[in-house]
DNA sequence: GCGCTGTGGTTAGCTCGCTAATAATTAGGT
DNA sequence: ACCTAATTATTAGCGAGCTAACCACAGCGC
């Protein structure tokens, strides 16, 4: 037992911070702030229209917290919902046309943000390190019960 | 270059809000949120009252933050504010008394929490994985500038 | 001593996460 | 067929983080 762990949690959520701003700050000029823009990577990376549950577990939100992300961006013709047949309650969410383009530049600095985060980072330390996330995820929704 | 970096982000951001989540779970009935905790455990850390300043940094929060906290926090007799001696600006935070025993739990509770989290890592792994935390946070520091 | 710049704290207002409660609809059991 | 359960989305409201703008005071240069 190494005494350090205690700053494990803090690590984590001044990390998650972090590096949320540091994406903010490079998307400004899209007028997307970066719960938005994951919003609009994950509805790319789907190969059917997803419901909006479906979309909320894709993104690791909750249904509201989705809805209110949805309201804005639907705002801005981005996404579009439509009634999902087959069931009335459902809503399916398809990109809108202007959402393309914004998808790719996202993508690229994105990316480019992470290999600046990982600058120095062994591949190997790396992937151990998010199997030690896994691992924690998996215990965490043991401790819920 | 391995193809799941791009859900490391995630992964943090997950982590970050079920490990918080489940901390709130259990300290509910202290009528303290976990922000509010982690606070008065810094502060229990000093050797000295630090001012507001000092607490904020060590809290890694900025000071807005840090002010509406301790708002609470001194409304519930947790905490109290003092002028500080040679700086009319300053306040300096001390423990107020009913908040001993409170950290007491808290601190039981939160390792008890760790514990669980860390069942079946690999310390050594885990080890690696908050050195992977830290230069990721050096790294963003770069970044900003 | 006076004014400029910097720093500590607060206030206001934003984002984004959550839970709880509600409405509409579906699915299941008897 | 019908009543109850569960499920989908939404609304309302809270917590906690942030930045920007502000005041009061400190510290410095001249």
């Amino acid at each position: 037992m190494y005494p350090d762990q205690h700053r494990f949690a803090m690590q984590l959520a001044q990390l998650s911070r972090g590096w949320r701003a540091e994406l903010d700050r490079r998307l400004a000029d899209l007028d997307l702030s970066q719960a938005r823009w994951l919003v609009l990577l994950h509805l790319a990376r789907f190969d059917h229209d997803p419901t909006q549950r479906e979309l909320a577990q894709s993104v690791a939100v909750e249904g509201p917290t989705l809805a209110r992300l949805l309201d804005s961006l639907e705002a801005q013709g981005l996404v579009h919902r439509q009634p999902a047949p087959g069931d009335r309650r459902a809503k399916l969410i398809t990109l809108g046309a202007p959402a393309r383009p914004l998808i790719q530049r996202i993508e690229a600095i994105s990316t480019q943000v992470r290999q600046e985060l990982f600058d120095g980072i062994d591949e190997e330390d790396l992937r151990k390190c998010q199997q030690v996330h896994e691992r924690i995820l998996a215990n965490l929704v043991k401790a819920k019960r």
